[in-house]
RNA sequence: GCCGGGGUGGCGAAACUGGCUAGACGCGAGGGACUUAAAAUCCCUUGGGGGUAACCCCAUCCGGGUUCAAUUCCCGGCCCCGGCACCA
């Protein structure tokens, strides 16, 4: 028995039924392969989304927006004829999977597919244009396979390396982090105090790519505040490493206070020390070693040892952020004095924790005069503060109240020959005349650190790296991969400094490649973002289990035509996958040694004027706005709310708006008629609707093409007017991108077989577009008094005269004009 | 502190390289038509002030400036968001 349609029984048109039409549709598109992409195809266009991590909570609005904003994009391009690759996958490994399979009691491999399957079904819903066939999943051994093929390819090209450092570790997640992963001294996950550890860990050398990385930031398309980011995190400062040597205590005892020679000479300790400001040397009068530097404890004397090593004991102690901003300044004196090496003074040598380890050469000469911090330190210490820089309103006496630190308007003061010279003249001469005395070299310093990819966790891919008593560290080789993460009960991490896998000797016990001998497997496994560096070269070559990436098609699809993503990740996962590419690059693997030609960050969905959070209670769930409303009105809506790039406030009310210009689209496909002829000036709008609804979608600016349809729209059934087929049916191809499954649906109404999106991009006729009538803008005074309708290329004298003739307008012409301004095809600008 | 991006109606927001009477489009609000009524739909109004009216004045964070013309350019200031930050 069927149960009539409560619509279908009564005399009324059926209306727009969002469920049905959208399960249809996605069952169709199933039938039909009409989102599986055949590589083959002409024109490829790579489109590509920062694929999601599968939460327990689902599928969170902020993805749906990134998704929608990517998938527009790609149907888009799809509709202009391109063969697009439209893939997406599951980054599904790391510390935030872990912890909640730890609080949930639900080991990893048995809650992960789970949490996949649910967002798989919440994207099903979505209406993605996503080739499922070519998805990835990182914890899948056929994937992770690879990724620990990338590590060996980095292993073996030099680029990975392990060393004992002093690394972020994280009390809580009991791991160490990458630099990039602490924000302000704390975990970025879970927000605890990360305090600093000596471990052995393995290493990228991304400093080595740092120049690199930098420089094609001139020319790749991405969105600026992205790459301001980058080259903030990767700091490139330009400047001179400069020697001092430190005098020895034996034989140079009883020499203070005395001029010593200016000769730099050989044997004795000499400290490196890295300046952005070689011009202010003269000014130098102490040095700073980090407490950590090797080299405190070569210098220090007998009498101060008690003192410096207290000192340094305390500093080790202390967790990174107590090391931060706004501190008062401490140390302590060594008791060594260097030798300037340009004034040939003898300088104290000082130890203090405002001199970092890590960066440039973890010592720095003093100049108090035009350093902020410096002059703090002198000022706490007693310490002479010269002058050697002079402002336009200063002279070489004028007494400094504070650190003097232009370098754009100062000259040289107090430094024999260099004096009167200007700082950016300086900063080379100097430089010039240290080195010739062997005392300087000019390095560029980068801020950027290794990074450091061991995680004493289990939820990632092991390392693949085998210890031999006899052959040292070994590479798994690769017909060995993958090696396998066991599933093991006993997965918690602990603060051994080892990873949980350490527990396990049947995971750990293995034979040395090499030898054969009885041999013990890297127990840490690779951090989370080694996952994501590499993922898109992987997409177009699934499910290939041979290799990779597939050559043939690596060249066809990569670099990726176009990323959209959070500029969250502008110095995490943008970073890594460069700097990952590039080797591949170098390796001679991929065609481009940028992988993302064209990346635009989005904006982010806050909702009611705050940002979503699960304690504020504000969290929009996807699967009951699209129960309500249907997911092409929430799509729409999404993209609708403002700049796709800027973000926007979530309004429950708003999205009405859409869902009833979806309803008023529908009616219109539904009701329109063949017979008779369109109204020209709707055809006109029409074509301009058409034209600016192409140019807004391919510059992301989304919201102002659903506006443009929604404008064209109140044209197209202004009154109770119905509209012609010919003016309703091309809208179904504009609005397809945004709504897929209604598109599909109007599409077949009209009358079409096969898919939309298949069917091109209606062609603007440009001569109906133009207006052929031109509304002038006149203005008297600056002041805009009205218009007039004149031909298009009309010129000054005949516009001026239009204007004297039109009563509306004469009145303000309260005399002869004095000049006029004539805009061709925009305004006449009346002076009188 | 340095570097990016912003500040426009009750709200989300438009306005291409300075130029179509700033505020498109949508939400909300008010009024009307249809209806026994409601919903839905359709129409009108909706930045502020003044005027019976045609109209006039003010208004794009604040203060100056350039220009025939400024939301748009320049100088100074305030505020918000994001990145970096004892990085030498």
């Amino acid at each position: 028995m069927t149960v009539p349609h409560p619509l279908a029984s009564s005399e009324e048109p059926v209306g727009y039924d969002p469920t049905a039409v959208e399960a249809k549709w996605r069952a169709r598109w199933a039938e039909r392969g009409t989102n599986t992409t055949d590589l083959n195809g002409p024109r490829p266009f790579y489109q590509l989304m920062m694929f999601p991590y599968p939460s327990a909570e689902g599928l969170h609005i902020g993805n749906l927006y990134a998704f929608t904003g990517n998938d527009i994009h790609g149907r888009f391009q799809r509709q202009q004829g391109h063969t697009v690759l439209e893939p997406l996958g599951y980054d599904a490994f790391g510390i935030h999977s872990e912890n909640f399979a730890l609080k949930m009691g639900v080991h990893p491999m048995e809650l992960i597919p789970r949490n996949v399957a649910n967002f798989r079904r919440q994207l099903d819903r979505a209406g993605l244009m996503v080739d499922w066939r070519r998805a990835v999943d990182t914890t899948d051994p056929a994937y992770y396979k690879w990724t620990q093929w990338v590590f060996l390819k980095l292993y073996e090209r030099g680029l990975a390396y392990k060393k004992q450092a002093a690394v972020n570790w994280c009390p809580s997640c009991k791991t160490v982090l990458a630099n990039e992963q602490v924000e302000g001294g704390a975990c970025e996950r879970c927000k605890t105090t990360v305090e600093q550890r000596a471990l052995e860990q393995w290493f990228f050398r991304i400093t080595e790519y740092a120049e690199r990385l930098l420089r094609n930031l001139d020319w790749i398309d991405w969105s600026d505040s992205t790459r301001m980011a980058q080259r903030n995190w990767l700091g490139r400062s330009e400047g001179a490493e400069l020697r001092f040597r430190v005098l020895d205590p034996l034989t140079d005892a009883g020499s203070a206070g005395v001029m010593v020679s200016q000769e730099i000479t050989s044997g004795s300790t000499v400290i490196p020390v890295f300046t952005t400001r070689p011009d202010t040397i003269f000014g130098a009068t102490y040095l700073v070693l980090a407490p950590e530097h090797p080299a405190v404890e070569q210098v220090t004397t007998s009498e101060q040892r008690a003192a410096v090593e207290a000192y340094r004991e305390t500093a080790r102690k202390q967790d990174i952020v107590s090391r931060q901003v706004n501190k008062d300044k401490t140390g302590v004196f060594t008791g060594a004095y260097a030798v300037n090496p340009a004034s040939g003074e003898m300088i104290p040598v000082w130890t203090a924790d405002y001199v970092l380890m890590g960066y440039g050469t973890g010592a720095i000469m003093a100049v108090p005069g035009h350093d902020e911090r410096d002059f703090e330190f002198a000022e706490k210490f007693n310490l002479p503060i010269p002058r050697v820089v002079a402002g336009p309103d200063d002279n070489a006496h004028t007494p400094l109240a504070a650190a003097y630190t232009d370098d754009a308007d100062g000259r040289l003061v107090n430094s024999d020959q260099f004096d009167g010279l200007a700082v950016a003249d300086a900063k080379r001469q100097v430089t010039d005349w240290l080195t010739q005395r062997g005392a300087a070299k000019p390095v560029t310093s980068f801020r950027l650190r290794d990074w450091c990819v061991s995680r004493q966790r289990y939820w990632g891919p092991p390392i693949p790296i085998i210890y031999c008593d006899a052959c040292g560290t070994v590479p798994v080789p690769e017909k060995d991969l993958p090696v396998v993460l066991p599933n093991v009960p006993d997965y918690k991490p602990d603060n051994s400094g080892v990873g949980p896998l350490a527990r396990h000797e049947a995971f750990y016990h293995a034979p040395c490649p090499t030898c054969g001998k009885r041999a013990r497997r890297e127990t840490d496994v690779s951090d989370t973002f080694l996952d994501s560096a590499w993922y898109f070269l992987r997409y177009p070559s699934v499910p290939r289990d041979d290799v990779p990436f597939d050559a043939e098609t690596t060249k066809r699809w990569l670099p990726v035509s176009a990323y959209i993503g959070g500029n969250e990740h502008a110095v995490l996962h943008l970073l890594y996958a460069r700097f990952i590419n590039m080797v591949m690059f170098d390796a001679g693997l991929v065609p481009a040694e940028e992988p993302f030609v064209k990346f635009r960050a989005h904006g982010m969905i806050i909702r009611d004027g705050s940002k979503m959070s699960k304690s504020r209670g504000n969290v929009v769930n996807p699967d009951s706005i699209m129960d309500q409303w249907g997911a092409d009105t929430l799509r729409t809506y999404l993209m609708f709310i403002g700049p796709f790039e800027e973000g926007g406030d979530f309004r429950d009310q708003s999205i009405s708006g859409v869902r009833r210009f979806l309803d008023r689209l529908w009616a219109s496909v539904r009701d329109a008629q063949a017979d008779g002829t369109p109204d020209t000036d709707v055809m006109r709008k029409l074509h301009q609707t058409i034209k600016k609804v192409g140019g807004d979608i391919a510059a992301l600016s989304y919201n102002t093409a659903i506006a443009a349809m929604m404008e064209y729209m109140n044209a197209l059934r202004r009154g109770e007017r119905v509209p012609h087929v010919a003016e309703a049916a091309p809208l179904v191809s504009l609005v397809a991108p945004f709504a897929p499954h209604i598109a599909e649906e109007l599409w077949e109404m009209l009358g079409n077989a096969g898919s939309v999106f298949d069917a091109g991009w209606p062609t603007v006729d440009e001569a109906l577009a133009r207006e052929d009538a031109l509304e002038l803008v006149v203005q008297v005074n600056g002041k805009t008094r009205g218009k007039v309708k004149v031909p298009r290329d009309v010129t000054q004298d005949t516009a001026l005269a239009a204007v004297q003739g039109d009563v509306n307008l004469a009145k303000f012409l309260t005399g002869p004009p004095k000049k006029v301004i004539y805009v061709p095809g925009r305004l006449l600008n009346i002076v009188v």
